[in-house]
DNA sequence: CTGAAAGCGCTTACAG
DNA sequence: CTGAAAGCGCTTACAG
């Protein structure tokens, strides 16, 4: 009965083996290094009983291998991060991997730094959804692309590509949704489709307002970029927002917008608040958002649903199937939204 | 220029110093070991120029120090979790710590599980929001509390306290908060409120029911114990509770609740949807539960905004005191709720 | 105050 | 097929 801990080394010499043995054992290579069957079993047996494990960091020093998959999000955000967390979850708990989470809290060089972090302490794989920048805002840090090519870091980009991204992806049919939810506004009558959005560098975004272009276009409408209101700040006190509202509906009548189209969840809500309150009473013009909480009430309500849970199931499985030595070409995936309406006034 | 990777051996050689006095150096204990000033600076310019840092792993393997901070929760749930993870950032940002998070899912086993690993893998510290057994169907795995004494793990507990905790703790007031909302239903005439809650090991149910009870029996209200329904499982397709409802409903009027107070907003949500159905149009009687969403409507309605984020900053807040050596007894926090009507049609 | 040396616990050629 | 040995990259007594 030594006090000292269990090691390789001391295990091997209680058994009488070497450690060697132990070590090609403990690691499922016993049939591969000819180690008599009988010897194994010792070794699998006492290993049990003393429940014993290779220590972590020994043997990360030696591999480099951590079983560790880093998340990074750009904010942890209620419902986006939480429902891919539900998804990725579920397989990793299949692959036993590890999840390191880090939030950028939208400034890349946070995220530059996280992404630091994470890979000096060492891990497998990335599962990231970047954080961008506001247009003519670059940010100083350096580019995501470039932090690890020099690793040979497996990753997944998930809901934005950046420019000139190679390597796998997941998205969701951010155009079509866009295209589809704003062409059920026009089929309801609205000519005057507003557009509210965030004037960030990401193609999911620039997908959803292409969409909303092309939807008026097909449907002869001529897009007005009067109608198109770009935040370029996050702006939580909605001012920016607020003012550029103000300026649409001071607007004779036939020039005001006479429906909606919200790129992101949270934009919508807030939108619809400040609508609320500058037009007072009386139902509001139709809204198309992206997002799908049930909150609002009162007009014609189209929502994306975000298909984020399934975006996170197949991020990690995309990941998982290349750290097991997967290789070919970079997989593009894109996941399919559902269109809903929410609530029909009309 | 050597092709080889950059190491403190590598970094001692170049600048002709011991390869102890890189690592001092490197650790800020320049002063402490009386290295010249002089050396030092050279030695932490080469670093900075070579963009150099220690390897992690063989750092770890003789500090057994990580950085690393684990989080367990019952469930990746939308709100609780990401509520709590928001404030958890925060701190954990200022604290350059990096969260390792892992979900049970609802599984003491799995639980277990999870934590093993944690350990194993290595960690400063945990904070854990534990999860419970069902009353009645204790589960096979060790106790929690025992499978982090052996490592002398500095652990905060959050939201649940297993029975016999004596460490860190954050909890909302639950007993408080649950009597406060009960009390206002009985002002508001409720004679026979019901109570919809999980048979679950959990205090913090515990101490709801138990400021409901109170809150009755403070008003002169005898607590009947026909009006408390009491989930057994988790039950996602509800039957459990609507035959309880249905029981509930099917009694003569003066029998009939003429109130509901519901432990959790996941169980108001299906409790609500569900006497909707039952009880057909018209408005519902008055409800108190836990939870804030506002998607009630029609009735009266009082919520417990829950604390979630503070509970989370102040969760991590506790923690790091304590890996900063911060010694001294069991701190246990208690946060308010907020409690709120958030419709009134009365 | 310094530097050579042992040690952390494992992996993996390599010579037998 | 085995076992002694070097190596992973760092930390830290310890003798000078």
């Amino acid at each position: 009965m030594s006090v000292r801990k269990t090691t390789m080394k001391s295990l091997a010499e209680d058994l009488g083996v070497s450690r060697s043995a132990v070590s090609f054992v403990l690691n499922g290579e016993a049939a591969k290094r000819r180690i008599p069957p009988e010897t194994a079993q010792r070794i699998l047996a006492r290993a049990k009983e003393l429940n014993f494990r290779p220590d972590f960091f020994a043997q990360a020093l030696n591999t480099r291998k951590t079983g560790a998959v880093g998340l990074v999000f750009p904010d942890v955000h209620e419902a986006f991060m939480s429902e891919m967390l539900r998804g990725i979850d579920q397989v990793f708990a299949r692959n036993d991997a590890v999840m390191m989470l880090s939030s950028s809290r939208l400034d890349r060089n946070q995220e530059a730094r996280n992404l630091e972090t994470l890979i000096h302490r060492g891990i497998d794989g990335l599962i990231i959804v970047p954080c961008a920048d506001f247009r003519g805002h670059p940010s100083t840090a350096i580019p995501l692309t470039q932090q690890f090519e020099a690793v040979n870091l497996p990753v997944v980009m998930v809901d934005r590509i950046p420019d000139g991204w190679q390597g796998d992806s997941v998205v969701q049919d951010d155009f079509a949704a866009a295209r589809q939810v704003v062409s059920r506004l026009v089929a309801k009558g609205c000519r005057r489709v507003a557009c509210v959005t965030f004037d960030l560098c990401a193609s999911s975004l620039d997908s959803r307002v292409a969409g909303y272009v092309t939807a008026l276009s097909e449907a002869g409408l001529e897009p007005d970029q009067r109608l198109v209101i770009r935040l370029h700040r996050v702006d939580s006190g909605s001012s920016d927002l607020e003012l550029a509202l103000r300026s649409l509906l001071a607007q004779p009548t036939d020039r005001r917008p006479d429906g909606w189209f919200i790129t992101t969840a949270g934009l919508a809500l807030r939108t619809r608040e400040l609508l609320q309150i500058l037009s007072g009473p009386g139902p509001l013009p139709a809204m198309a958002r992206f997002g799908s909480d049930s909150r609002y009430q009162g007009s014609l309500m189209y929502g994306v649903a975000q298909p984020h849970q399934l975006m996170g199931q197949r991020a990690a499985e995309l990941l998982f199937q290349r750290l097991e030595g997967g290789a070919g070409p970079a997989e593009n995936l894109v996941l399919l939204s559902h269109v809903q309406t929410e609530v029909s006034f009309a």
